[in-house]
RNA sequence: CGGGAUGUAGCGCAGUCCGGUAGCGCACCUGCUUUGGGAGCAGGGGGCCCCAGGUUCAAAUCCUGGUAUCCCGACCA
């Protein structure tokens, strides 16, 4: 047990912060709500943007950038788009600030400075963006657009916690151009599967796909697709979304395209996301009580080579051509140099980072022709014959990467119950949490009912749910599927 | 935004009630001894006591206002 962070039972919040803290992710920053993506934190969100970038790419998009900055006309005009956000919008209103006459030193806003339009800073770029797609988009042939933004964005949040809510985030957001309905609601899944695969194969997280019942649904779209993944807390937390825009955004800003026959009809959207809040998800995945457990394939490093007791001419010898080996497998690996903190400082530290593989070097192990390898996730250790090394980690890394996956599914999955009653329904999510699967009426009447009882919101309706006959566990009205309710973050 | 708690060295905290030289543990620096799971001893450095104002001979301590973080709630496509 580590001496540092709380335990998950003691205080599964404290547990959560002290792991981002700890293992150096991100600390709170001078800005109310905003947080310092720190080194160490930033290398795992570049991998996971690295990864999510080529899978983008593979799907035929592309990336561009736009501006932070959203004129107020603009993110007004579709309206649905606007009510939805409008609460938590950071606002420009000047552009200069000049020396206050009354206290010496200090600056105050100009007033004469004042904006004639105010700017919204982007909590989304639907507007900008297809306020700029009005003049690229002209005909059939310049469809489909397939593009790609990372950047950052700001929503006013009233609580905010590290990665999980913040302020200001990072992202990308995917928006698209269809020639048809049937086209952007295939982009829309399809983009889904590519989170789900994203989720499923390198962060080890599973994630169930669904869609969104109409008042969970992201303002301005027709339906909202979704990958939900389950906390060891047995909360859900909403991982990725991928929207199904119909014509809204093309209708708001005068998006129109010539068909083949001549004809002029409004353009078909979809927009998509994922945010750092991904690394949350990570972190209430697969940590424990001694800190971070990082997935093999997303750690900035995989292996870290301990000197036993500490570096020497012999040791250092043996431990490069390890590193070696390892590096022309294309693991990330490091050699820990450090001459004054001791072996079992070194192992607290490296497993409060996550490291997957830690390998043990001393005398006695080279005299073996020896070294010790000790996995993260199981905390196991063994000794390994030097001769042959690198494949064995390179295998060991894949084992671990499919361990935490499964672990992490048997416990998901251990963790969805059926229940045909309201009173079971609340029993499980009060004693057991994770999903509830129930039959619901359909209506957000009853959705908006049940999560005043219960705090439980439906998270989604499966897209491989079953077509199965039963009523709603609060109204008995007749339903066809089960959806699934949770508490979310 | 409502209720509660907390801001004192890089981190964790005591001191605040009852005003009077700013403390402890860890971390850091130096030396010696150690070294296969968070080393020991000795010496040393480091403080706008969250910010602003007020009361007072004197404020970490009392008063007022602000601010940040955490928890609960509301809110959160």
């Amino acid at each position: 047990m580590s001496k540092e962070i709380t335990s998950r039972s003691e205080d599964y919040s404290q547990w959560y912060i002290d792991i981002v803290k700890k293992a150096n992710l991100a600390e709170n920053s001078a800005v109310r709500g905003c947080m310092v993506i720190k080194p160490y934190g930033f290398a795992l969100w570049e991998n996971m943007r690295d990864q999510l970038d080529r899978m983008f790419k593979e799907t035929g998009h592309v990336n561009a950038y736009f501006p932070l900055f959203v004129p107020k006309s603009l993110f007004e005009a579709e309206e649905k788009n606007a009510e939805g956000f409008a609460k938590e919008c950071a606002i420009v209103t000047h552009y200069r600030l000049k020396a206050n006459p009354d206290e010496k030193g200090k600056l105050m806003v100009d007033p004469e400075a004042k904006l004639e339009e105010e700017l919204i800073i982007r909590p989304t770029s639907e507007a900008i963006i297809w306020n700029t797609y009005r003049d690229w988009i002209k005909s059939y042939r310049d469809l489909p657009l397939l593009i790609n933004q990372w950047a950052n964005v700001v929503r006013w949040e009233m609580r905010t916690r590290l990665f999980l809510r913040t302020a200001e985030f990072l992202w990308q957001e995917g928006h698209t151009a269809h020639a048809t309905k049937e086209e952007a609601i295939a982009e829309t899944l399809k983009m889904q599967d590519v989170y789900a695969r994203f989720a499923e194969e390198y962060m080890a997280m599973p994630v169930i796909k669904g869609v969104k019942t109409v008042n969970e649904r992201f303002a301005g779209a027709e339906d909202t697709y979704t990958i939900e993944a389950l906390m060891q807390d047995g909360k859900a937390l909403q991982a990725g979304t991928s929207h199904f825009l119909g014509q809204n955004f093309a209708n708001a800003f005068d998006v129109k395209f010539l068909k083949e026959d001549n004809q002029l009809e409004y353009v078909w959207a979809t927009s998509w996301g994922v945010s750092t809040r991904l690394i949350g998800g990570l972190i209430m995945t697969h940590s424990d009580d001694d800190g971070l457990v990082l997935p093999p394939r997303l750690a900035p490093t995989q292996v870290v080579i301990v000197p036993i007791p500490k570096p020497s001419p012999e040791l250092d010898e043996a431990a490069n051509k390890v590193l070696q080996q390892l590096q022309a497998k294309g693991i990330r690996v490091k050699y820990d140099l450090d001459d004054k903190k001791r072996p079992g400082f070194k192992f607290a530290e490296h497993e409060m980072h996550g490291i997957p593989v830690r390998l043990g070097l001393g005398m006695r192990d080279l005299e073996n022709g020896q070294i010790e390898v000790a996995r993260r996730d199981t905390k196991e250790k063994a000794a390994q014959p030097l001769e042959g090394i690198a494949e064995h980690v390179a295998q060991l890394l894949d084992e671990i990467q499919q361990n935490l996956f499964q672990k992490a599914l048997d416990y998901r999955n251990a963790h969805i119950t059926p229940v045909d009653s309201f009173e079971e329904l609340q029993q499980v999510l009060e004693e057991k949490g994770g999903f509830v699967a129930a039959h619901w009426d359909g209506t957000t009447e009853t959705e908006l009912k049940i999560k005043e009882l219960t705090k439980a919101t439906i998270r989604c309706i499966p897209n491989d749910a079953a077509e199965e006959q039963g009523a709603c566990v609060l109204t008995g009205k007749p339903s066809n599927k089960r959806v699934l309710f949770a508490k979310a973050y």
